[in-house]
RNA sequence: GCGGCUGUGGCGUAAUUGGUAGCCGCGCUAGACUUAGGAUCUAGUGACGCAAGUCGUGGGGGUUCGAGUCCCUUCAGCCGCACCA
């Protein structure tokens, strides 16, 4: 009776279903197992044979678990929103709804196919509404939060609310994008509208503007870790910066949690270091770097002065009185100096300067009084006396302008940014003696306030420069480039005037967005320093830096002060401290994740549960949930730009109000999936506690590592605030992750001769000129064409000829991605069609170590799918099942029980390909023994379920068995039967191995030594010399040492 | 530039974790059987050598009685991050 697979494999998949074999609940007299796949976004060209990798080895892992009495959890779904099918949408008007559920069918037919054991009562796509109805919902959580960073978890907003009430900004530990002071009697003057643009600053689900990677090909936004090189991941289109206000999740609050958690994690090393860097804690200090005194504080005295020239009496006709729409000023005193016009609202200056400056002295003072002005966070327009006489009404129409372009007051800036000093984020504050010049970034809003009027025009045109440069030319372009504001810090310590430059290698998003450049001990500073012809201070005992920096923290200080001698450990305490005593700063940790940015301007996502009043954001109540995604006849932004869901009609909340029309980016819907399989079909919360505190977390997680920075970070970070909120109890959802490698494309070519319809074969190629081509995959075999195939394959070649060697044409190869362009894609189904979903099963795992990439090489299948056959032969004597049920004897149990203790160890250590070649190595033996005995079978059987389930049920219920072999147990592996009375030790001499020597296993080592140097075999290599030392190693080698 | 990983027959890989390198499979060679095939079975297959034997885990060096395995160095390939102060 031959082993007919499709058969087999049809009438288990459907005895599964019938029975709900994989059906789980929650079962508390049994220990829970939770084991997840990655779920896939459903593509439209289905599932290649890489895919099934992953779930395969997840697949043999959960089956495992059930056998040893784990009630396990193996769920899968659909990641369902996302780019392609809206890109699809947009192309043909096909709604992303009707693509992605057609895609969704083609893969659960394909995942069919390959025997899994999902219990699909649960499964989840992230596009239905009851699942992002909890998405909605834990969106509106995180409006509604804030994070308090003494306590170090989430709490309700309503709570910061009350503590600004009665005690302002005093004694608040809350992450914040803008850090702020007032007191309870200001906060308590203050608008609603104030306040709420004020909390908006706490809240983990936050509005903010921001510089973000705008794809204009997309029409959208894109978060860091889906942009890559100055491309989008998706797609490859050109992304830029640009400035915009969007929803964001303050992950950043959760940094230090995320960093932490990362230690009693089983995942591997390298992942949890990518984790790492990607958070990238740095311990330092910040540092307030003094500007020279500024006497343009905001002191304003109003104070008349009549002594106006013509041009000011001229402008003061077309400007009195609010002629422009606002109020502008006389003659104001600020500080030290009289202005001719001040807006005070928006803190700008119209000055009239001479024509002509008399003297030198006089343009100084002039300058260093503007500078001044600058500092204090004043705007300056400047016109000449001339200019206004001739065109007062001009003028008056340019200040009407520019005024109204300004946003309203900024001016009262935090005392941080732009008072009287520059704050600056350093690793290294042993290093503050030799810092010789400060930098900025471009985009620092310090730019503006220090630029001198005289670099005016040189740093507009560098800022100008560096926005036009794409995030890709600012990465690759190595060339040192930067300009002088004007404008110079003073040193905290020494005193010393300190130039301040502008320059794009600092980077705004981080730490400040300015530095003090220590040339002498970092790379770039020093490149920089070279360039610009500026000093170098060395500051660590015999470092040389004429050619190089020396950025190693190690060695001992000097031309630094007080800290000359100390270590450079001990240095950085010391400067801390001192930095502490004189007030200048304090010491911090800085991390470099950011916020995530949350909004896209896409139509096939979660619309965000927010509407808008007075122009401020309100979240939707719960029972308004979902808020699905409305209809609308084109799935493109609007003409004035706004997103798709700006053309649906009547999106608007209850009560009328406008709703918000960017949608959620794709990681939304997959960062809290794996707690709604815990309960998928709870309507009244995310997950229960009785279904969470059973299932708990994640016990083992499988997917590729293209999530390592993406969704592995923002799932950890929504797992860790519901664990505020009490909704999930495990701080970290995927306790153990393994990553499977990338399953490549194996390519075959022919190579025809240039100019001719001939082709020839591999080995004789280099004798004609020829053009290497592609060729499908599936018309070779072992490398070798299918000469008809492949002139039907294309009629281009219909009519080809064949150069061959030894009668066949043999193809060339080489490793590229799987793709169709490349005819290297091998389709999951067509394998079962030919071998089986156990032939497919085994030979992806025998392919090699799981987290390997490698090519996919049909050539090896052959031997995995003869390896079923001759198992099913085991089985069967003359076409007929037969089974002895005589008693094994030791040889039997010993091939047993060698394989027991094999594949249980194989398995917990994902060891699978290993095991494959295991069974065959049992099955070669039990062949050549001719055992056909019960005993030895079914155990086998059992151990060989997990990896091919159908031709194992077929045997088993063959064997009498009416259970399915999931419910059998699985087998104990007992020593005894591995003990050897004998040991063969290999007998060397000088560390090369000669000849091999049996002994029983209890002899002791002398009697070994003894042996082994009068053994005649030995004479020979001893050959009269004196052995020095003889080695015995029991169970293991005897050396000889000569 | 930084960080991580990997280098073993013609190919995919294995090696009880410092103890006989090459298990298992593919391919190849020879043979058997045969209504001739991309079927099945048997034997062989790291290189050199008639052989005894010698050489062999990217290269070089070291530790050790003994190294694919540990250390140093160097080369090659892959992946991730990329001016993070």
């Amino acid at each position: 009776m031959d082993y007919n697979f499709g058969e087999i494999e049809q009438k288990w998949q459907a005895y599964w279903a019938d029975n709900q074999t994989y059906k789980v609940t929650e079962d508390s007299a049994k220990p829970k197992y939770y084991v997840l796949d990655m779920f896939p976004y459903p593509s439209g060209a289905g599932l290649h044979v890489g895919h099934p990798l992953g779930y395969i080895a997840s697949d043999i892992y959960s089956r495992y678990k059930r056998l040893q009495g784990f009630n396990v959890l193996h769920p899968m779904g659909y990641d369902a929103f996302g780019l392609p099918a809206e890109q699809y949408a947009i192309q043909t008007g096909q709604h992303p709804a009707i693509t992605t559920q057609d895609n969704i069918a083609r893969y659960r037919e394909q995942l069919d196919k390959i025997g899994f054991s999902y219990d699909w009562d649960r499964e989840l796509r992230t596009s239905d509404p009851d699942y992002y109805k909890w998405t909605q919902w834990a969106f509106i959580q995180m409006f509604k939060n804030y994070y308090d960073t003494q306590l170090q978890r989430a709490k309700p907003i309503a709570r910061l609310e009350g503590h600004f009430r009665m005690r302002g900004t005093e004694n608040v530990h809350a992450a914040t994008s803008e850090p702020m002071e007032f007191t309870a009697e200001e906060w308590n003057m203050k608008s609603d509208k104030e306040q709420q643009e004020i909390l908006m600053n706490y809240r983990i689900a936050y509005l903010g503007d921001s510089i973000v990677n705008w794809s204009p090909q997309l029409g959208t936004v894109l978060a860091n870790d889906e942009v890559s090189e100055g491309f989008s991941i998706r797609g490859g289109y050109p992304v830029e910066q640009k400035k915009m206000r969007q929803w964001f999740l303050r992950v950043s609050a959760y940094a230090e949690r995320l960093l932490e958690g990362l230690d009693e994690l089983d995942w591997s090393d390298s992942l949890k270091e990518t984790q790492r860097h990607w958070i990238g804690r740095s311990e330092g200090a910040v540092i307030h770097i003094p500007l020279p005194e500024s006497d343009a504080k905001r002191e304003v005295i109003d104070e008349e002065d009549s002594s106006y020239s013509e041009a000011g009496q001229a402008l003061w006709e077309i400007v009195k009185n609010k002629q422009l729409g606002f109020k502008l000023k006389r003659d104001y005193k600020i500080g030290d100096n009289t202005v001719p016009f001040v807006n005070l609202d928006k803190g700008v200056i119209i000055a009239i300067e001479t024509d002509a400056f008399l003297t030198s002295e006089e343009k100084d003072e002039h300058i260093v009084t503007q500078s001044k002005l600058k500092l204090g966070g004043f705007r300056i327009l400047s016109f000449t006396q001339s200019e206004i006489l001739a065109d007062p009404i001009g003028i008056g129409q340019q200040i009407k302008d520019y005024v109204e372009s300004v946003p309203a007051a900024d001016i009262p800036v935090s005392e941080e940014i732009g008072g009287d000093v520059i704050p600056v984020f350093t690793t290294r504050p042993d290093t503050i003696f030799g810092v010789t010049f400060m930098v900025l970034a471009p985009e620092s809003e310090l730019v503006d306030q220090l630029t001198t009027p005289e670099q005016q025009e040189a740093v507009q045109n560098y800022i100008a420069q560096t926005k036009k440069k794409t995030e890709l030319e600012r990465i690759s372009d190595q060339k040192v480039t930067g300009v002088f504001s004007g404008a110079y810090a003073t040193h905290p310590f020494t005193e010393e005037p300190m130039p301040i430059w502008i320059s794009d290698y600092v980077l705004a998003g981080y730490g400040t967005g300015a530095i003090m450049a220590v040339p002498a001990h970092d790379s770039r500073d020093y490149a920089f320093a070279k360039h610009f012809n500026l000093p170098i201070i060395p500051l660590i005992e015999g470092c040389d830096v004429s050619e190089e920096s020396f950025d190693a923290k190690e060695g001992i200080m000097i031309n630094s002060d007080f800290l000359n001698g100390l270590t450079v450990e001990e240095a950085i305490k010391r400067a801390i401290e001192e930095i502490d005593k004189k007030e200048l700063g304090y010491s911090q940790v800085n991390y470099r994740i950011r916020d995530a940015i949350f909004s896209r301007q896409r139509y096939w996502g979660e619309p965000f549960p927010i509407y808008y009043k007075d122009g401020m954001p309100y979240t939707l109540s719960e029972s308004e949930l979902p808020l699905q995604l409305p209809p609308v006849d084109k799935f493109l932004p609007t003409e004035s730009g706004e997103p798709p869901l700006a053309r649906a009609e009547n999106w608007v909340s209850e009560d009328g109000y406008p709703l918000e029309t960017s949608t959620m980016p794709g990681f939304a819907g997959s960062s809290a999936y794996y707690l709604r399989y815990m309960d998928p079909n709870n309507n009244l919360m995310l997950v229960s506690q009785e279904a969470n505190h059973y299932w708990r977390n994640v016990d083992l997680y499988i997917g590729g590592t293209e999530h390592a920075t993406g969704h592995l970070v923002y799932s950890r970070f929504w797992n860790k605030f519901l664990v505020d909120l009490g909704i999930s109890c495990e701080e970290e959802p995927f306790k153990k992750l393994v990553n499977q490698g990338m399953i490549q494309g194996r390519s075959n070519f022919v190579y025809r001769i240039k100019n001719s319809n001939r082709f020839v074969s591999l080995n004789l190629k280099d004798q004609y000129d020829t053009t290497p081509i592609h060729v499908d995959v599936n018309i070779v075999h072992h490398d070798v064409l299918d000469i008809e195939a492949f002139k039907q394959w294309n009629p281009e070649y219909k009519n080809a000829e064949f150069i061959l060697e030894d009668g066949k044409y043999i193809c060339g190869w080489a490793v590229e991605k799987m793709s169709k362009s490349m005819f290297n894609v091998v389709n999951p189904d067509d394998i079962v069609d030919k071998y089986g979903a156990d032939t497919l099963r085994l030979y992806e795992m025998f392919l090699g170590p799981l987290e390997q990439s490698k090519p996919w090489d049909t050539n090896g299948i052959d031997g995995v799918h003869r390896f079923l056959r001759r198992t099913w032969a085991l089985f069967h004597t003359n076409d007929s099942f037969r089974v002895s049920d005589e008693e094994p004897n030791l040889t039997e149990l010993k091939t047993l029980h060698k394989l027991i203790q094999k594949i249980s160890y194989d398995i917990e250590h994902f060891s699978f390909n290993t095991s494959v070649s295991a069974f065959m190595i049992c099955v070669n033996e039990l062949t050549s023994l001719k055992c056909n005995k019960r005993a030895i079978l079914s155990e086998m059987l059992i151990c060989l379920a997990p990896f091919a389930p159908h031709i194992t049920e077929e045997l088993w219920s063959r064997l009498g068995n009416d259970k399915t072999i999931f419910d059998a147990e699985w087998p104990l592996f007992n020593e005894e039967y591995l003990k050897e009375d004998t040991f063969t030790y290999a007998i060397s001499f000088n560390g090369k191995v000669r000849y091999t020597l049996e002994f029983s296993a209890d002899t002791d080592k002398t009697e070994i030594e003894e042996t082994v140097l009068n053994h005649p075999d030995s004479q020979k290599w001893i050959a009269g010399k004196t052995p020095k030392k003889v080695i015995v190693v029991p169970k293991k080698i005897v050396n000889v040492v000569l």
